[in-house]
DNA sequence: ACCTGAACACCGTTCAAGT
DNA sequence: ACCTGAACACCGTTCAAGT
């Protein structure tokens, strides 16, 4: 006898972003997800094969995200690359700030099995290739996105982290990541 | 009455940072633990006082270990602070790719509880600061420092985790972002 | 003073039985 | 065809009882 649904796979992802940022990885257990979409446990797996495979879907969405507000960005911004370099690192940062927990899912996953989906994540990468291809020039732009990727997401992990612990102002150290990398990227062009 | 040890704080730090190479973090169960050092998982409470309280000894552990080694490569070097820390660069990387969950913990815990004590995690990354001293001058000395240490803490994660997904040579990307974090440090300089 | 088996709480997952 | 309670395996942790 067929009965109506009383949750959705989409609910069921966006009730487990909600209680990431929360409650913690940690705090994303099975029973948690079912009290927030109006269902029982074993339910969930009528949608979902199993919680790894769910914080991976929290994963993807959470890159589409990413990769939709970093698109936005790069079409909004109307100076050369070096101010959209610096448009693009702060609407990355702004993104960890705000979901520390999904940026962190997305950047530095646990597990295999907890992964993105790999288009998600190089969804998430692009805008970064195509400033960096305008930056360095056409043969130096892996190279050169690679070492921005590298750059901010170690910064990103490192203040969400805290591992910032010594004194000083980290606003002031991410714009001088900024300004430094264009520098140097920018030379690697010509 | 009392009875002889039959194990040690030290051999469960090391079975430990043993087991999670091996088996992951998720795998370092207080009963695999036990197995390792010859006692039953209650046992193991004499020593530490929780399961994520012995991961954030492994971090320590680890994280001095990483210091010593990072010295070691600093007090060997002879040129100058270029070719310093292209060494310790690789230094960095030569750890991180034998102990790549011990590198996590360190650099990307999960927790709080789970960190590394706060005096090693300075250590690991104090022959850093001294040659950003060097290349970028006292006053950019932390400015500098926290440019690299993002770097390459970025760089080895995505190494690590695979997040390098594109095709490309990543070993030239390695020497790529050191040798353009030099160049652009180095300038900040005068 | 350390070690153990038994027990408890918690969590992911399966499954037979309901509608 | 989805939902549920009951059950199972696994794991961290506590504790009374051993030596």
């Amino acid at each position: 006898m067929p009965t109506p649904d009383r949750t959705s796979l989409a609910a069921i992802i966006a009730a487990s972003r909600e209680i990431i940022e929360e409650h913690g990885l940690a705090g994303l257990t099975m029973a948690e997800v079912g009290e927030h979409v109006g269902v029982r446990a074993p339910s969930l797996y009528k949608r979902i094969s199993s919680r790894d495979a769910l914080v991976a879907l929290v994963a993807t969405d959470a890159a589409n995200d990413l990769a939709a507000r970093l698109r936005g960005v790069l079409n909004a911004t109307t100076g050369g690359p070096v101010a959209q370099l610096s448009q693009l690192a702060h609407a990355l940062r702004a993104f960890a700030r705000s979901s520390p927990i999904a940026y962190a899912l997305i950047f530095t996953p646990a597990s295999d099995a907890m992964r993105a989906d790999r288009s998600a994540a190089k969804a998430a990468t692009e805008p970064l290739m195509l400033v960096s291809r305008d930056l360095a020039g056409e043969q130096n732009a892996l190279l050169a996105a690679r070492t921005i990727a590298s750059w901010a997401s170690g910064f990103l992990s490192m203040e969400l982290t805290d591992n910032f612990r010594f004194d000083g102002d980290v606003d002031a150290a991410f714009e001088f990541g900024i300004a430094h990398l264009a520098i140097a990227l920018s030379a690697s062009a010509g």
